[in-house]
DNA sequence: AATGAATGAGGGTTCATTCAT
DNA sequence: AATGAATGAACCCTCATTCAT
């Protein structure tokens, strides 16, 4: 991975994630990037590639992320870790976060086979502490997940912390 | 409001709902109301006022929607009802929702302003019930929902009654 | 030639006086008539046969115009009168008159045919007046006339009145 | 400046001097100049800008035209080579004058100061002659070119060489 | 590896014009 | 006579992509 090329992928991660896949062209990226607009092509073929690239860096990002809380052998500390995920993520971060949210509605990208290990580790946790319906345990705590992520990073003014923490005390943790 | 109107808004809001705002072109959008591409213009002045005029019927349903749950004056009916909001939306209304979702998105529209009187209404129940924490159980309790509606639209194989039901229960409901 | 019919025209002859024939649709000229669009095609069946109905009007006035210094018998009085011509416009005609330099250049409509009475009574007139070379002091003097025309048409802050005076002292009347 | 570039600049001096700016397509230019539509945009920017670009190459003209002018120290012949000059420009550059006049009427744009010049260095030689009147002398010698240059870029049939040399006569030069 | 000129398809939009009422 | 909805071609311009260097 050259030095261009890292910066046209950082390029196109800042944009994409402002303005949307659709709403940037490959120009912006090349401009942004201070590299010409051929160049962009030639590494990663084509637009599509381009995201793909992107995407790929993410997929390795989620790994990292999850596996702390998949290796976790405690099953209060899973679902701790779970919770607080969101509060964690580092505020140079955000793009990143916020291309994964708006690929999901931009192109329909789900990336839920991504959560399988998490649900897998959540599942066991809420069945090791009894929960009556672990399964739907698991969901519900998912859907907070994405709810509260979705609020983060489209700017909202909710707390996170706080928030964190009080649904921490609804579980005991 | 003509009959080709009707159908420019309703091709517009199905390839808005499904490919995004950006990658549908008002020439797609022309063919697939069977019309003129010069109509469009006519009659909402450029593509952003044709998305406007469905913005705008998206407020009245909000309204309506939300009319019915802050009108309720027993509390626990009116955290009922805003759980069970989502597994009450119309199949034939996906497309509409899913294009709220996506523009919060796609085009950084928030729509925040219009939660308000539900934010406000279901405060007033939680203070009522004598729950310790109205403000952060509201927070709470509408990452979820605006978890599950995103999950949903987005395709998830959820099963939105089962966790709705789970979720009442939940809150003694 | 009805209400309507004049107050088309009048707006057709404001704007494509200001902003040329080509830069002037339609719908502005329907517009600023307040009258539909349909209504201009009606009454002249194109773009091109508004034009026209402006310019067969435009023929009238020269006539009337020339018609005055065309009478006259005395040969100093011809040629004054002449110098004279831009100098007796009415500023509430310079849209009329300006339309009428903008389509020599925009359409190439010469205009020269409804020159030559005028050119043919100056010939007399200079030859009488025992001038050497009569054709050459009308071409002369008529181009002096078109450019002053031009000149105070284009907005030039050009003394209309002083010139004419000392064009006229040139030719010692 | 490539060669294409040339192409295009020329293709577009051309059909915007013939048919005017606005009547003339920027598809209509590629097509002339055997260049890709997009390749006017890349260079120019926009279609005012391949205009603008037109003009910069008109202002360098004029200067190099008035310089001989301005430079001369004999009165007599500032006076002769204003009047001589219309008759001394190329038939290959007539576009490009036509142009110059076309976009006076078509889009007002004056082009005045760039004759500052040329009035100083002819009011200064009329002082020098002893005229009466040397700022209305100016004026009405650059009316009379002004029409002259107008006839014959509008194809009059008129004799450029012969009314030059009657108008030299007129001021015994 | 890197540039920037060049392309052609398609973008949103305006246009003159027609037609039903 | 008059309207305004409707059309389709053409408009200027941007796009992702290719190619010669």
């Amino acid at each position: 991975m050259t030095e261009k090329q890292e910066k046209i992928l950082q390029a196109a991660l800042e944009l994409f994630a402002q303005e949307g896949f659709h709403a940037t062209s490959t120009s912006k990226v090349a401009k942004h990037a201070c590299v010409s607009e051929g160049l962009i092509f030639r590494h990663f073929g084509n637009k599509e590639g381009l995201l793909q690239a992107i995407l790929d860096e993410g997929e390795r990002r989620f790994r990292v992320l999850f596996a702390d809380i998949v290796m976790e052998t405690n099953p209060g500390r899973v679902i701790r870790k779970t919770i607080e995920m969101t509060s964690q993520i580092d505020a140079s971060d955000y793009d990143f976060w916020k291309l994964q949210y708006k690929l999901k509605w931009e192109l329909e990208v789900s990336g839920d086979e991504k959560m399988e290990p998490l649900k897998l580790a959540l599942s066991n946790a809420f069945s090791k502490l009894d929960f009556e319906s672990p399964g739907l345990e698991v969901a519900l705590l998912l859907l907070f997940i994405d709810g509260l992520g979705s609020a983060v990073l489209k700017g909202s003014s909710i707390d996170v912390n706080e928030i964190t923490q009080f649904l921490l005390k609804k579980y005991n943790l």
